[in-house]
DNA sequence: GAGGGTCAAGTCCGT
DNA sequence: ACGGACTTGACCCTC
């Protein structure tokens, strides 16, 4: 019997997303930390046992990988207790060549044990388990066949966390599987059409983020009543053109109402610091100045691998009154130890 | 073992 | 209409 989700420690939290980088560069630690994937072209090209057995092969790597992903998170301070666990940790999964895999026995045994025993950790150290399915993942799709697959991939997320013992209710210990709000043309109003193709399950999992380019924060109000709103600093700066959002603003009022109780998560990076040339690590950067330089969008976009500039450090220590941040960081756990610095100094 | 082509999927923008 | 960006390398085949 899988012990319940324990309730989510008022108590912040700041942490990396699915890849962990040996801080001494160790190429065994980080490849024995990470995930493997296997290609369906791959797994198409080879027949029966074969096919089974690579899959095995990877899926053993990758439960081990996330259960070493998880000790090191549960090595820090409660206040660093947050992982985003990689889509890939159940190769092919909602493809069809890779379903009639996982009913094996063999493979079912080898999965719900390690996913189990995955969740049991999590759950005991405290941890906050998040997903962020890729671009592929459209639920407002007017395409009936991107529409299906993309049900499918967040059933899918919905599977992982249930091994884990992580579903059940809306967002059990802080759990989420976060995607953005799709396309343009199908509107918010598509992606309620697609959030009734859940399970009930999926829906008290499922949480929508804005982005640079289609939906921003204010796009999404219209889903705040139906599911979570996560705010992401950074698209929002791109999408607005040098906006930084306080924690007193009445749009983060309106985000914190959407997740109904639960502590909400928010999304922090930072432009690549070699773009910006001589740039003060004190200063906010400035979007205007920036692209009068002649910077575009997409230069401005691009993720750094360190949280370089301590003034969006302090700004995000101060939004931690009211949100986790997951740290979407080239240098990954690097880059969280950058913001743990700045937060500490700051009075966290 | 190294090198290089390949990898399930969507949507947007710039040309 | 089409290629590249997003992401983001890792994998896998060939030599």
């Amino acid at each position: 019997m899988i012990p319940p989700a324990a309730a989510l420690s008022a108590e912040p939290r700041f942490g990396w997303c699915c890849q962990y980088i040996p801080p001494d560069g160790d190429p065994a630690v980080a490849k024995q930390m990470n995930p493997g994937t296997v290609t369906i072209s791959t797994l198409s090209k080879l027949e029966g046992a074969r096919r089974v057995e690579k899959l095995v092969e990877v899926v053993r790597r990758n439960l081990q990988s996330l259960h070493l992903q998880l000790g090191e998170v549960a090595g820090h301070p409660p206040y660093r207790r947050i992982l985003r666990v990689g889509s890939g940790v159940l190769p092919a999964y909602s493809h069809p060549i890779g379903r009639p895999l996982y009913e094996e026995p063999e493979v079912r045994a080898l999965v719900e044990a390690g996913l189990g025993h995955a969740g049991k950790k999590a759950r005991e150290a405290g941890i906050r388990i998040g997903f962020h399915p890729d671009q592929f993942c459209v639920l407002n799709s007017a395409t009936p066949a991107t529409l299906d697959n993309s049900v499918a991939e967040l059933e899918y997320h919905t599977d992982v966390l249930r091994m884990m013992g992580l579903t059940g209710g809306w967002h059990p210990a802080g759990t989420h599987i976060n995607i953005h709000g799709g396309g343009r043309a199908a509107g918010t109003e598509g992606f309620l059409r697609g959030l009734e193709r859940l399970s009930e399950e999926a829906r008290g999992l499922v949480t929508v983020e804005n982005d640079e380019m289609s939906y921003g924060i204010e796009d999404l109000m219209p889903l705040a009543d139906h599911v979570p709103l996560v705010l992401d600093l950074h698209h929002h700066w791109v999408k607005s053109q040098g906006e930084y959002i306080q924690p007193d603003d009445p749009r983060v009022a309106r985000i914190v109402e959407s997740w109904r109780g639960v502590r909400p998560v928010a999304h922090i990076s930072v432009s690549r610091e070699e773009l910006l040339p001589g740039h003060s690590p004190e200063v906010l950067p400035d979007y205007a100045a920036l692209a009068a330089t002649g910077l575009k969008a997409r230069d401005l976009r691009a993720h750094s691998d360190r949280m370089w500039n301590h003034a969006i450090n302090r700004l995000v220590t101060a939004h931690l009154s009211w949100a986790d941040f997951e740290i979407e960081a080239k240098g990954k756990n690097l880059a969280v130890d950058d913001l743990e610095r700045d937060a500490l100094a700051a009075g966290l």
